[in-house]
DNA sequence: GTCTATATTACGATAGAC
DNA sequence: GTCTATCGTAATATAGAC
C-alpha cells in the first residue's frame, strides 16, 4: 500500500490518494495512518492540508454530486420529450459515473455515521427523485411500459446504472459511449430479443 | 421450529439483532458496544455466545450465500431453455434477497478487509461466474439480444436485481411475487412500450 | 511541509465474580 | 449467562522541532 509520492500535496492531489483508499477499504475501514502509508507522508502532515478524515470525504462526494446534478442541468435533460430526457439523463449519468469513477463510487457507498454522510444521502435521495419526475412524465405520455410502476422503474433503473461503480474499470479510453449506449439499450429494450 | 422470544440469546438470536446493525453503521462502523447496547447485553455477554465481530459476519454472509446457491441447483435453474432459465434464476434470486434482505444486504456490502470478506467475495464471484454462464448459453441460442455483451449484460442484470437491498423494505406480505415479476419485465422486456 | 512524539479516546477481547 | 473491571492495541488528532 506505499505509494510513496514526492511532490508536496495539496488538498485536491491528496484527495485523489484517499478517495482511492477509501474505495479499497471502505471508509470506515480506512485509518489515517493508511491514508499516511498511501500517500508517503505521516500522520500529522495529512492534517495540514486536511481537517480530518470527513473533510476528504465532504470533498469527494460533493465533487460526485456536482457532477451528477450537473446533468439534470443540460439542455438535454430539459427539453424534448420526457422519455428522450429520460434516456439522455441515464447516457450522461453513465459517463459521469465513468469520468468520475472514484468520486462516485465513494458517494454510492456512504451509509449515514456522521453528518456529511447523511447530507450526502439526503442530496443523492433529491437527485433520485428528480429523475422520478421526468419517468413521471414519460409514463404519461405512454412511453413507459404501464405494467411497471414509476417509482420502481426509477430504481431498478438506476440500481443498474449505479451498479457500474462496483466492476468498471477505466482502459483504453474510446469505451465510454459504447458502454453508456449498451446500457440505454437494455435498460429501455431489454435483454430479451425482440418477439 | 418455535420463535418464541427468548430471555436469552443464542448466536442465532444475537445473529438477528447483530445483521440489523451492521447493515444500519456498515460492518467497519460498527463496535462491539454498539452491538451490546442494540442487544441490552454487555460487550463480554456477546463473547460469551460468539467468537467475536467476524464470526457473525461470516454466521450473516454463509446464511445469504447458501440461499443464492440453493437457486441455481433447482429444477428451473437446471432444465429447459436456457434463456428460461436465466429468468427463472432471476426471479428466484429476487426472491431470496426479499426473503433473506438483511443478510443478502450485509453480503453485497462486504469489501475484503478480512479474511472472511475476501471468502464472501470469492463466493460471490463464483455465483456470478454460474449465472454468466447461463446468459452465454442463453446468447448461444440467439434469445438474448446480441448488440449487448454477455459479460456486460449479466453485471447490469444482477446490478439491477442487488440494487434491491438498497431500498426494499418488507411490509403486508404477497409483494414478493409482484416485485419478482416486476423486475423481470424490466430486466428482458425494456423500459419502453413495445414499438 | 514534513517530521517525531504524544495526548486522549475508543476499540476488540479477556478475567473473574455472581 | 450476564455482569464490572480491565488489558493491550489502535484510533483521531495535536504540539512543537526542523
Amino acid at each position: 500500500m506505499t505509494t510513496a509520492r514526492r511532490d508536496t500535496y495539496t488538498p485536491e492531489t491528496l484527495l485523489t490518494v484517499a478517495v482511492q483508499v477509501f474505495n479499497e477499504r471502505g471508509y470506515d475501514g480506512t485509518s489515517m495512518e493508511h491514508l499516511s502509508k498511501a500517500a508517503g507522508i505521516s500522520k500529522s502532515s495529512i492534517y495540514h492540508h486536511v481537517a480530518g478524515k470527513e473533510e476528504l470525504l465532504r470533498r469527494a462526494v460533493s465533487r460526485a454530486l456536482d457532477g451528477l446534478f450537473a446533468v439534470l442541468a443540460e439542455p438535454g435533460a430539459v427539453r424534448g420529450r420526457a422519455v428522450d430526457r429520460v434516456e439522455y439523463v441515464t447516457r450522461r449519468t453513465v459517463e459521469v459515473l465513468v469520468g468520475e469513477l472514484p468520486y462516485v463510487t465513494l458517494l454510492l457507498r456512504v451509509r449515514g455515521n456522521t453528518l456529511t454522510e447523511r447530507w450526502a444521502l439526503e442530496r443523492r435521495r433529491e437527485f433520485d427523485h428528480r429523475v422520478a419526475d421526468l419517468l413521471k412524465a414519460a409514463a404519461a405520455d405512454g412511453d413507459l411500459r404501464s405494467d411497471v410502476d414509476t417509482r420502481l422503474a426509477t430504481r431498478l433503473l438506476f440500481g443498474m446504472v449505479n451498479s457500474l461503480v462496483e466492476w468498471y474499470r477505466p482502459h483504453s479510453g474510446g469505451d465510454r459511449d459504447q458502454l453508456a449506449d449498451a446500457v440505454v439499450r437494455m435498460a429501455f429494450g431489454g435483454l430479451r430479443t425482440d418477439r
